[in-house]
RNA sequence: GCCCCCAUCGACUAGCGGCCUAGGUCACCACUCUUUCAAGGUGGUAGCGCCGGUUCGAUUCCGGCUGGGGGCGCCA
């Protein structure tokens, strides 16, 4: 039985690098038929909050991702928190301690750092100077009141990653040194708690980024120690920035929470970020859910970096939109109507009416947040009207033109648009008017807006009553 | 400084020695449709980083260079 986790470290929202970290383990998961489990690497407890847990919990939910074992619902293999482990890390600490496969470290910060540069070394980092301290200065140190951190004593071997993306990578005797893997607080560091875990959760394919690649030797390391072998690797490529550098707060929003908020749709989300680093061989770019389980591999997987772009996600989301129904975007879309002040009773008194505006303006709609900027204006009470755009229609020839087209209205029946059509282009062509010097400046008048629906279907779904009462207000709007 | 990974249009990618005059998608440009903004349709611009090998033949295999990314924490 395959088992893949995805582990993230509860310090921020959920990243969008991290999010496509979690997809392809899951698709993976769901593709073999195996398990999924959420994980959480808590163990830096200066940064760790409750919060980001619910909140990346909630966000992969949102994503559209389903976990078999995790923290919220528990499992065989539990606690899926890593502070609700320590004991086991402690315990193979200490077997490691006993059998001399690790050492107390007993340096402080300055000594370290004095070592290292004093050293010029060829490799950064600690010495290895605790693995033979005698007893005298062991208590010296015990006396002194210092707390020692434990170390892992790094074999002299050539360490291989048989990596499913990349092949196999051979890492040289003497390019790591003995690293910390119980803190002296006796919380584990990450490549510590990672292999415990992943041994004792059974883990089979470990699938992450590609930054974790010179740190799989000591994890492999940690496992040969303990008398396992290591799972499978799979280190996928980066997410990086428009400018090839890491996905930050410079480029944007880089949190699917952003997105999310931003009103996007989970499933272009979803479909957009499976399309990073990893591709099917026969040109599609729209697959559902399934059928990216179905067609999902780590051969298909990609090995240099992909940039994330925002742009081509949103042609894809657009391309969802279209998908949706009317209905289905006015439920999606209710809490971005609500936060520019329509009220859940003016919504549901306006839902059939929304629905048709938004069938109307479903090619158009980019993204959730394009709603109630495209409909609102539809059951909105008041009309705003741009003064610097008003300016261009004050002429004496337009206010006569509005009053008449008013009175026009006034008298079609039945009031539906293509009645509505043909009376509007039989004046213009009774006035010898350009039909465009008159449509422009009235769907303005009617709607504030210089883009929008076909005039005459937003003339009739706005009704006769609502378009006279705004060509009157508007009408008294440049006469001031 | 040391170690590791990567390298096809601006971006995502197909290509796994001859099917390549390098294909698709986004973006871009032009045309078209059109009462607006879009969407759509049609067409187009644009790429194998460089230098050496191997081979009858290299985008494809090998080496070097260059460039980009990552790691070397009592962060994960």
């Amino acid at each position: 039985m395959i088992r893949v986790r995805f582990a993230p470290s509860p310090t921020g929202f959920l990243h969008i690098g991290n999010a496509r970290t979690a997809l392809f383990n899951y698709l993976f998961a769901r593709k073999n038929k195996g398990i999924f489990i959420l994980r959480i690497e808590d163990t830096d407890t200066e940064r760790s909050k409750k919060e980001y847990e619910e909140s990346i919990i909630e966000d992969l939910k949102w994503l559209g991702l389903s976990w078999d074992e995790g923290p919220d619902i528990g499992g065989l293999f539990g606690s899926y928190r890593q502070t609700e482990r320590l004991h086991l890390y402690r315990e193979y600490a200490e077997k490691l301690l006993s059998e001399g496969k690790a050492y107390k470290c007993w340096c402080t910060k300055d000594e370290l750092e004095k070592r290292i540069t004093d050293a010029k070394q060829k490799v950064a980092g600690y010495d290895n100077y605790c693995r033979n301290l005698t007893e005298s200065q062991i208590s010296r140190f015990k006396e002194e009141g210092r707390k020692p951190v434990i170390r892992f004593k790094v074999p002299e071997k050539d360490v291989v990653v048989n990596d499913i993306i990349r092949g196999s990578v051979i890492f040289e005797a003497g390019s790591l040194n003995d690293f910390v893997i119980m803190k002296s607080n006796n919380i584990p560091t990450f490549h510590f708690a990672v292999v415990i875990d992943d041994l004792t959760m059974k883990i089979t394919h470990v699938i992450r980024g590609e930054d974790h690649l010179s740190n799989t030797p000591k994890h492999i390391l940690i496992f040969e120690s303990l008398g396992y072998t290591a799972p499978y690797f799979a280190h996928m490529s980066m997410t990086l920035g428009k400018d090839r550098t890491r996905l930050s707060k410079r480029h944007g929003a880089t949190s699917v929470r952003q997105y999310r908020e931003n009103g996007y749709l989970a499933e272009a989300m979803f479909n957009y970020l499976a399309l990073l680093g990893w591709s099917s061989k026969d040109n599609q770019e729209i697959f559902s859910k399934d059928e990216l389980i179905e067609q999902f591999s780590l051969q298909g997987c990609n090995k240099s970096n992909a940039i994330f772009d925002p742009v081509k996600l949103l042609w894809m989301h657009s391309q969802y939109m279209k998908m949706k129904s009317a209905s289905e975007i006015f439920t999606l879309a209710i809490p971005f109507l609500k936060n520019v002040g329509f009220s859940d009773e003016k919504l549901q008194q306006n839902k059939e009416i929304i629905e048709k505006v938004i069938e109307m303006e479903k090619e158009k709609l980019k993204t959730l947040l394009d709603v109630p900027e495209r409909t609102g204006y539809f059951i909105t009470e008041n009309v705003l009207w741009d003064p610097e755009i008003i300016k261009k229609f004050k002429s004496p020839n337009n206010k006569k033109i509005f009053s008449e087209i008013e009175q026009l209205l006034e008298i079609v029946e039945p009031f539906e648009k293509t009645k509505i059509e043909e009376n509007i282009r039989k004046y213009c062509q009774d006035r010898n008017l350009k039909t465009s010097d008159v449509f422009h400046p009235l769907r303005f008048a009617l709607t504030g807006q210089t883009k929008g629906a076909g005039l005459f279907e937003l003339i009739e779904l706005l009704g006769k009553q609502k378009s006279i009462k705004r060509i009157e207000t508007f009408l008294k709007e440049i006469e001031k």
